[in-house]
DNA sequence: CTGATTTACTTAACATGTTAAGTGTAACCC
DNA sequence: GGGTTACACTTAACATGTTAAGTAAATCAG
């Protein structure tokens, strides 16, 4: 006897239940991603920082963390990693001493123009096996999940 | 002058971007679960375990791996952690020496029933907020992700 | 049946993430 | 305006994840 629908009591299948199915779904889309990465030197993290960093223009580093999804100590030594490698640069907020402000280098936009082609191309692979359809309403359903959770 | 669609030559903001949104999404939702995995003194990657074992009946460690999105060295520690627990119970498959079968205890099984019901009060109160069509949409846009990236 | 290859997992070395305490700056409160 | 309190990071100690080499069993080639 094959439940289609949810025991009372039991919990759902893995495959229909958002902690598991989000993070299996980031791994079969960053699997694609990796070699690209990784070919350029540079980590997942690293990638996202500078993404929100470009998208943003120049931010601190607690808006920096919330963006990237990371976390307060992993993004200073991520930072130093990317100031010592010339594509960030951080300076001290004038108006509030304890606050950092970073901002891409020329160097740091160049860096992500070099790989924006690639990312482009993986990207477009995905959509093609999905369908811009598709993947345009889970890009909704994602964006939803997020506001409708975010406040409480 | 504002785009509303993507630049050309550009890489879409990252709120509409897989790997940036699917993390973002996995985040709001996973805070509202750890408080309980920590409660109960588990990670979520032991817990992950746990699922699938509970799911899968028995397995082996490569599968395991698989279905719960940890790499073969993590799962080695896991194990050995929730077997000290008595939560879990590995032995070597008869008819393939290099093989471990992995499966749950009374007590492994007695401990996901334990913690299922706030588990399902933490999933109701995420349900109420996206709806259940909405929340179900999603689920199925994961899987067909999953599905349509699957084999390549 | 022997040696080479593949598979399944483990160990070891290292990088990264995480939590808690520390440091310095700013804001608040009598 | 001195003394708290809150904030924004940083450092330190530790847990976890990751990659590469190691071990042992099974399979394959001849």
């Amino acid at each position: 006897m094959t439940e289609t629908k949810q025991d009372r009591g039991a919990l759902a299948e893995t495959r229909r239940t958002l902690p598991i199915a989000l993070l299996r779904a980031r791994e079969s889309v960053m699997e694609r991603f990796r070699p690209m990465l990784s070919a350029h030197d540079i980590t997942e993290q690293q990638w996202r920082v500078l993404r929100v960093l470009q998208e943003a223009g120049e931010a601190d580093a607690t808006q920096l963390a919330r963006g990237a999804c990371i976390l307060g100590p992993s993004l200073t030594r991520i930072l130093k990693a990317l100031e010592a490698r010339g594509l960030v640069e951080v300076r001290r907020d004038p108006g509030d001493g304890r606050r950092s402000i970073i901002r891409l280098t020329g160097e740091g936009t160049g860096f992500i123009a070099a790989i924006t082609p690639e990312s482009q191309a993986i990207y477009a692979g995905i959509e093609a096996k999905l369908g811009a359809r598709r993947l345009d309403d889970l890009l909704d359903g994602l964006d939803d999940l997020l506001r409708l959770l975010g406040d409480p």
